[in-house]
RNA sequence: GCGCUCGUAGCUCAGCUGGAUAGAGCACCAGACUUCGAAUCUGGGGGUCGGGGGUUCGAAUCCCUCCGAGCGCGCCA
């Protein structure tokens, strides 16, 4: 159906005085210094909702938990719109408009709204004083670096686990973007009151890490002047295996040339895991990664007890683990398909498709057998929530897993599973060619050491972690609006710019913006252009855009937003060409000038704060 | 065959966990530099949100069903 025009159905609220003074409004905002101002407003909706119950216009034990505030998607619907009216008007057994009608009428008279609108199927648009919006931006400065911060994480354990690349050689530049990711995340969880550990999975036990050792052993009699010919298939043939292999000779000289494999299969081993590991610690350092923990899978198997045994037994105990058979798969044929009886855990009793296999046909454990054992790990050591960054090939994998986890903390615990999809490289538009097999790939440390840190960081996150990621080595260097790395650190540093200028045009201005002081002194009523007040709205968004990307695990968020405020602020910056009053700094006017400055400490702040979540630098000067 | 992740402007993608007339960038067209760094900005055209049903005050978003793409489908991690 074809509804009228919205504006049909405006109503303006006729009770509505706006007659509280500046300071009377600030006094009533003094509580909510560094608080989110949606979450402010949320509180006041609910407290006209209570004061309606009371007058009994709503039921008494009324349940509000499905009303928001949010900001509209059309500026001209005001500041905040709440659906308050909406999913209340059920449970009240009246008309949404109806309902809009009282709830406005409380909010009305709240010090801090200077208008109230009832519009389309009964949504309450509020319009905020300018006062609400600059004591945002003073909460914002003032804050500094702890602006955004919450503790909506209650100081929960959280662990992320992230990367967990094998470690038979250098990262490549597919295991970037998960570190990134997982990076990101565990920083923007942090930020909001959650105690986080950063974890790395080291599949340290299998036969990848002696084949890792069977190559590094032919390195090592390469090294003592033998001809080893081609690495045979299987094998790892990469040139980073030569300096273990001189790191072996060195240190044991001819004594492994002699000894059988299974005596020196071990020392090898150790030695070349011990080398990888230290190489991909050391291409976690160039993104500016360090895990707090690196878990080790032979832990799980070598130590006192063999953790996965010990796993096996509990969860059989309990009925979730049987021998039986499975069916074949279907689809493409299995060649030597042997149908047996093999030991399962039952998936299916939490929603996989088919019970998963824990020993292979030789009696060792499945990947995923030694995995239910180091997620029982992280249960035993307390966490709730745990988060797994994985790569989008393992999308198979997700359900079993969640499923291992539900069995063994008997549905206690949460595991989140983030897939992380392919990144792309291009360079001008063409496909960076990447042949693993050879030995040749495209690593990570390659990467950074072309484009920078800053680049692959926020180019990695500038998109969701489901979607398929181009990533263009020469586009992301380019300085140009294209380019959004640049973009947003183009426009912290553009702040800085501000204040150097600033600062030589007067000599006398403060040194320190964020003082409590000089934020009074300011004149901060002076911002009152609408271009100015769009910028503290979005600075004023800030930390609901951090809650919201902190609770839905998606750090990609920050950067769009990041991208957003940037624009605002270029856009503010290059009005002030045409309308010279609009001007940052204003030449005989040291006090609007000072009311400016606080606005781009504003924005500066904020962008610092985002960057500094995604973890990319904030040049305050890119000359 | 089954499962997972997706499908939004010519291209690359957002869309705040169900909100109002679906938004950016690139490309295209038309504009703004005696400037607080134009490394920027302003305006314009461009859409059956893959198709079709359903749920409700309201759907790009949730459910069903087709179509299409990518990934995966005992003893690889």
């Amino acid at each position: 159906m074809r509804s009228p025009s919205t504006h049909g159905f405006l109503t303006r609220h006729p009770n509505c005085v706006r007659r509280a003074s500046y300071h009377s409004v600030v006094a009533s905002l003094l509580h909510m210094a560094t608080k989110n101002i949606f979450a402010d407003i949320l509180d006041r909706v609910r407290g006209a909702n209570n004061e309606l119950i009371a007058a009994g216009v709503l039921p008494a034990g009324l349940d509000q938990s499905r009303v928001t505030v949010e900001p509209p998607r059309d500026p001209a619907h005001g500041d905040i719109a709440t659906n308050a009216a909406m999913v209340l008007a059920k449970d009240a057994g009246r008309r949404p408009r109806e309902l809009a009608e009282f709830i406005a009428d409380k909010l009305c008279a709240d010090g801090m709204i200077a208008n109230v609108t009832v519009a389309g199927p009964g949504f309450i648009n509020l319009v905020l004083k300018p006062a609400a919006w600059i004591e945002a931006l003073r909460g914002a400065v003032e804050s500094g670096s702890h602006y955004g911060k919450s503790d909506i994480g209650g100081g929960a354990t959280v662990n992320v686990e992230y990367v967990s690349a094998n470690p038979t050689g250098p990262m490549h530049v597919g295991h970037c973007r998960g570190a990134v990711f997982g990076d990101a995340l565990a920083n923007l969880l942090a930020f909001t009151g959650f105690k986080v550990t950063r974890e790395y999975y080291v599949n340290d036990a299998g036969a990848q890490v002696d084949q890792l050792a069977r190559s590094a052993y032919l390195r090592y009699r390469e090294a003592h002047g033998e001809n080893i010919g081609a690495i045979p298939d299987g094998l790892y043939p990469g040139d980073y295996l030569k300096p273990v292999g001189a790191a072996l000779k060195a240190q044991y000289g001819d004594a492994l040339r002699v000894a059988p494999e299974a005596r020196w299969l071990p020392v090898v081993r150790e030695k070349a895991i011990e080398m990888m590991m230290a190489t991909v610690r050391a291409d976690l350092a160039a993104l500016n990664i360090s895990p707090d923990l690196f878990y080790s899978e032979r832990t799980l198997i070598g130590g006192a007890v063999d953790q996965v045994a010990a796993v096996i037994d509990w969860l059989r105990a309990r009925g979730y683990v049987y021998e039986g058979r499975l069916p074949p798969p279907k689809g493409a044929p299995v060649e030597d398909w042997e149908d047996r009886e093999q030991t399962l855990f039952r998936s299916t009793a939490f929603g996989d498709d088919v019970d998963r296999p824990l020993r292979k046909s030789d009696g060792s454990y499945t990947y995923f057998a030694s995995d239910i054992a180091y997620h029982r790990s992280k249960l035993e050591r307390g966490f709730r929530s745990l988060i797994d960054v994985w790569g989008a090939d393992h999308g198979g994998y997700v359900k079993r897993m969640q499923a291992a986890v539900a069995a063994l903390s008997e549905n206690a615990a949460e595991l989140d599973v983030k897939l992380i999809q392919l990144v792309k490289l291009l360079r001008s538009g063409a496909p960076v060619r990447m042949s693993k097999r050879a030995g040749d790939f495209v690593t990570l440390r390659e990467v950074v050491d072309e484009v920078g840190r800053d680049a692959v960081r926020f180019m990695m996150l500038f998109r969701k972690n489901d979607a398929v990621l181009d990533f263009d080595l020469a586009k992301v260097i380019e300085q140009s609006r294209d380019n959004p790395v640049f973009y947003v650190q183009y426009g912290h540093a553009r702040g800085h710019s501000v204040f150097r200028n600033a600062r030589s045009m007067f000599a006398d201005l403060p040194t320190d913006l964020t003082n409590p002081t000089v934020l009074t002194d300011a004149g901060l009523e002076r911002l009152s252009n609408s271009a100015e007040l769009a910028l503290m709205r979005q600075i004023a968004l800030y930390p609901r855009v951090v809650e919201g990307a902190a609770l839905a695990h998606e750090p990609h968020r920050i950067a769009f937003y990041l991208f957003d405020l940037a624009s605002e602020f270029h856009a503010l910056w290059t009005l002030g060409n045409s309308a010279p009053h609009l001007r940052f700094i204003i030449q005989d006017d040291r006090q609007t000038t000072l009311a400016r400055l606080v606005l781009v400490q504003g924005v500066v702040t904020v962008l610092a704060s985002g960057l500094a979540l995604l973890g990319v630098g904030a040049p305050s000067e890119m000359r």
